[in-house]
DNA sequence: ACACGAATTGCAACCGGTTGCAAACAAAAA
DNA sequence: TTTTTGTTTGCAACCGGTTGCAATTCGTGT
């Protein structure tokens, strides 16, 4: 069916090793064959089988990418960066989907089965084992969005989510906001015991204001509306809540506004991610940007270098964030 | 570095065939040779490499998931059905990004050179030639929210976009709104033409309606926002507005709000696709609903069976839509 | 015209599997 | 026990490339 190696080594006239040649960057070829065997190739519509060189050369030129998150708009984003730039790279993304996947063995066997030369974990709910398992696999990873560590066992690309609750803290408090709130995404999730542990140790410096923290369910729209709207039932609500992402705060402006309150009028609301969505115009959330681009190019970045030097030791790189002021925030006194 | 056939066929005193042939569905081997591979592999940690076999047996087991929508959030959902449906049927998803591709050549060489077994373009927007350069390829390709045909090129799943325009001048005069608008996306997209076609065939049915149409720059907020400011910096818009999509609603919706104007009340909004975010409650658009999931289901099912019959004639199908009811539409009377 | 080193070429083995075929074996029938 | 039939098994060739090595060709200096 597919053109081969050896039909264009016919009608070129030449050895197979010839049209191999050709086409391997940096093999010594002649001009005058190189010319014979680009236009048979061209004749013959030939394009080499970049699986059957892997056999030879142990790289295939694939990079796994392994998410669980596929219900953050952010991830469309994180997925578009990511072929990108893997495509511009000569690299081909192998998209793999962990959504309710508990054991890592399962994955690792499906990596190793289509010999990827590396992985990228793009998420910050996956357990880290799951990275840490393609590692010990032997395969070169990176995970971006994942948990700061000093001694990583892989490499870690992400935020500096403590920071980013102190960030949230000052700014409400510069903000004069007295009684003030933390509500978070699942407990279970590390970038929110991250998140509200920068909370509270900022809080911690200022100890006339008034704190609380809860958790939603998810990091979803009908958890965060879920529990806002618990807590407006319940009465006596802050004056401002730092939330545990972007889409959460948008269901926690949807229980304000439902319940009859205003914001920021009534209540001020600060989010986390920065996602498109955030900026329309309607949403209009103040929000502390995680700069995804940077993170994924990063990520690539050094999953390319690793293919090439595979034992640089893991490290930890955080990114900085910054606010983004917009509209659920009071300004500034 | 991997561990091969030859070393557990070493391991367990066997030969390299009765490896094979244990890791192969359906072929002949004793219990007794089965279990001393089968020993050995796992002591050895062995798991066969599925591009040395596509070598020999001609599928990959990969599947090309073409998109250039990166952007529109209903497309996260669309990807995480694809790979969960492919992975269930034991195959794999290479993420192709085409966005400001052209050339469809260049994609065609790609995916010749990975050997996929077949391709999912994923895609309201990329020109038909694409699909059809895959399938002359020689590929199985299913072009799914492409655009219908009554003779395809290719397999085709989407939905009737003519039915939908015509449904949303039905729901609009059923509601008795009597000059109505039809703000479409890019006026180059099929998918545009279509719903602009059903509306006005639609519409002439209907002679007391007054009736117009414009065009968004594309299917996304600001688009759609910078239209609708357009229309009513001009003064006198429509009662009721058909919109191409729910990102351009929401994008209308922001401009109506921004201009001081309410909705339903003043001006009326229905969209299409039913995106997540349209039913959240600060939204709570009235739209029509895409059955993404059928489409997706049936796409990969139809896929699935191209691999062991490629010959399926190419047909299109098209999956009904249906109004959801919420908050931008006032009441039937 | 001859020799010499460099550049190019083809041979053949190999990458990690699969598979047709015939030999070896086991079980059932004679 | 011998023959017949049906399973298992290993051999060896092959899938579509790559690459070390030796042979060939080429350009150049004399």
């Amino acid at each position: 069916m597919a053109v081969t190696l050896r039909e264009v080594a016919e009608r070129a006239g030449v050895s197979r090793s010839a049209v191999s040649r050709t086409f391997t960057a940096g093999a010594s070829v002649s001009p005058k064959t190189r010319r014979k065997v680009e236009q048979a190739a061209i004749e013959l519509g030939y394009s080499p089988n970049a699986l059957a060189s892997s056999l030879t050369t142990g790289r295939t030129k694939m990079i796994g990418l392994v998410s669980n998150n596929f219900h953050n708009p952010i991830f469309l984003q994180v997925f578009d960066l990511c072929t990108r730039g893997l495509q511009e790279r000569g690299l081909r993304p192998l998209l793999v989907n962990l959504t309710n996947e508990t054991d890592p063995r399962n994955s690792v066997r499906m990596l190793k089965q289509y010999s990827v030369d590396g992985v990228i974990v793009a998420s910050s709910t996956l357990p880290p084992t799951f990275a840490q398992a393609f590692g010990d696999a032997g395969m070169p990873v990176v995970h971006s969005f994942g948990r700061y560590a000093a001694a990583p066992s892989v490499h870690v690309m992400g935020i500096d989510n403590v920071a980013c609750g102190r960030m949230a803290v000052r700014t409400l408090v510069a903000r004069g906001y007295r009684r003030i709130a933390f509500l978070g995404g699942p407990e279970s999730a590390t970038s929110t015991q991250d998140r509200l542990t920068g909370y509270l140790a900022e809080i911690e410096k200022h100890p006339h204001i008034e704190s609380s923290f809860t958790f939603a369910s998810a990091y979803a729209f009908e958890a965060g509306r879920a529990e806002m709207t618990r807590l407006l039932k319940q009465g006596r609500t802050a004056e401002a809540y730092f939330c545990g992402d972007d889409v959460l705060s948008i269901g926690v402006l949807s229980a304000i506004q439902s319940h009859g309150l205003r914001v920021p009028e009534d209540i001020g609301l600060i989010g986390l991610n920065d996602m498109e969505m955030a900026g329309w115009q309607n949403i209009d959330l103040t929000t502390i940007h995680q700069p995804v681009g940077e993170i994924i190019e990063a990520s690539i970045d050094l999953i390319a270098a690793m293919l090439t030097e595979p034992e640089l030791k893991p490290e930890a790189r955080l990114f900085p964030c910054k606010i983004i002021e917009r509209g659920t925030l009071r300004p500034l006194p």
